[in-house]
DNA sequence: ACGAGGATGCTCT
DNA sequence: GAGCATCCTCGTC
């Protein structure tokens, strides 16, 4: 599933949901928010110039984690796509609350706006640069499968300066 | 509901 | 040294 193409494998990730278990406290979101970055066809991706210490792990196999430290403040995660060696990846930017929101209060300090934006969303799983690198498959991090009900709505993505005219955001809209 | 502005520190030129 | 794949608070409407 993760070595499809990365729009189609950002789309297929709407409706999956991301977990995570540190000790007893158990999270997990239902993903409704995904971003995809094509590496060197895409100006806007952190690999588009190619490696350099920070993006080592978009270049690893398909289902490896690349988390980065945004603004200096926030952690940001990405699902790596494609084959190997093809940077590739999918910007988990929003979801949906499922498993131990208790727990994502505590984490976030407030009761509202828990995972509606990169930042928020790693924070209230837990997820640092620690996981950088990581398997969602068997590692710390676990990607769900699951299916996505509602219409998917196509934007271009947030808080880039280039590359605007590419529809790149993939937004589940939930009929809720 | 929406928008402006500041905080903050790493990454690469 | 500039530029961020952001978030929060405090203004307005």
């Amino acid at each position: 599933m993760l070595d499809g193409s990365v729009f189609d494998v950002a789309e297929a990730l709407l409706g999956c949901r991301i977990a995570t278990a540190f000790g007893t406290l158990r999270t997990e979101v239902v993903i409704t928010e995904v971003e995809a970055y094509a590496g060197a066809d895409d100006p806007a991706s952190h690999s588009y110039r190619g490696r350099t210490p920070r993006n080592t792990a978009m270049f690893a196999s398909p289902g490896t984690l690349y988390v980065y430290r945004s603004y200096g403040i926030h952690w940001c995660m990405n699902v790596v796509v494609g084959e190997e060696g093809l940077p590739h990846a999918v910007l988990l930017r929003g979801g949906t609350p499922f498993v131990g929101s208790e727990t994502m209060v505590d984490r976030r300090g407030r009761a509202d706006h828990l995972t509606d934006g990169p930042g928020k969303l790693c924070q209230a799983l837990g997820v640092t640069g620690d996981h950088d690198g990581s398997s969602v498959i068997d590692g710390p991090v676990r990607l769900i499968p699951g299916e996505k009900q509602g219409m998917i709505a196509r934007t271009s993505r947030i808080g880039i300066s280039v590359a605007q005219d590419r529809l790149w955001r993939y937004v589940l809209e939930d009929g809720l």
